[in-house]
DNA sequence: ATATAACAGTTGTTTTTGTAACTAACAACA
DNA sequence: TGTTGTTAGTTACAAAAACAACTGTTATAT
């Protein structure tokens, strides 16, 4: 930022997207946390399976850069929970295919609609451009590492 | 497993700005883990000190938005490194002056250049004005919360 | 005053994460 | 066939975070 030639922590890229980061996760948690009992990592693997249908455990960390010993553990409490089952590969048995259970389905379909109205809150004061430009640059940041 | 058309996991800005800011920590990480074994509280406590100058652990707290407790630890962790030293508060005694060491100052200035080079390295690819854009959505999404 | 609440910071305990080592299944190739 | 290497997923242990309870000090209100 050119407005000063010194350092800011308080202008630093990396500190205010971990800040907005942590606060907007920290409001949102409370929807799957305290209505379901689950973590961020479950929440992300219902949502995978809850978007993509069936999939690897293996499948669902790459897509989410989530630790394979995350997803195992989020994978056996959501299994613990009865939102989701296995189903071994007949092909490769070491492989297992994952996907949400009838009421898996009902909490990620009520989960969905809550996320679609977090997401429209949080964004409520921006402008449509300005929500383009925010999720162009997000995804910009994160392939400048892939 | 019917695929819902109108919710993508990839397009929920909490998620993606989740993503971007894990990706951007990971790799900005090394530089204060791998070379001072420091944690990325302590690095916040040491940029604190560094930018402001004496500062008081529950100040940090707020500005940093954390939680006094892990604010506690990293200051016990960055005396112990002898990068940060106490004095206490004359007029209360149960308040302390933090403020880094001529060796907190040094590894803060090292590290600062570091924080710079880095930032420009993420944004390289960015428009000035996609920056600014970034930058001010982020500061309205964590202003949002207040 | 003196009781009570509020506050700055620490410590103890539980929960979650990170990392490495592991099991079981497959693949490649001699 | 082996033998060696790779892969999907789990488990064990150590590091770190979350949360509650604590100490010592100051502020407030009878």
């Amino acid at each position: 930022m050119q407005k000063n030639k010194f350092f800011f922590i308080e202008d630093f890229l990396p500190y205010i997207l971990t800040q907005a980061a942590e606060t907007v996760s920290a409001n949102f948690q409370p929807f799957y946390k305290g209505k379901y009992g689950i973590l961020r990592t479950e929440w992300r693997v219902l949502f995978h399976l809850g978007n993509f249908g069936q999939m690897t455990a293996r499948d669902i960390g790459i897509n989410a850069k989530t630790h394979k010993t995350k997803i195992s553990r989020a994978v056996f409490r959501l299994e613990k929970k009865k939102y989701l089952k296995r189903m071994t590969s007949e092909e490769d048995r070491r492989v297992e295919f994952l996907s949400l259970t009838e009421k898996g389905v009902a909490v990620y379909n009520d989960l969905k609609k809550e996320a679609e109205g977090f997401e429209k809150r949080i964004t409520k004061n921006f402008t449509e451009s300005e929500v383009l430009v925010l999720r162009k640059c997000l995804k910009k940041l994160e392939a400048n590492f892939d």
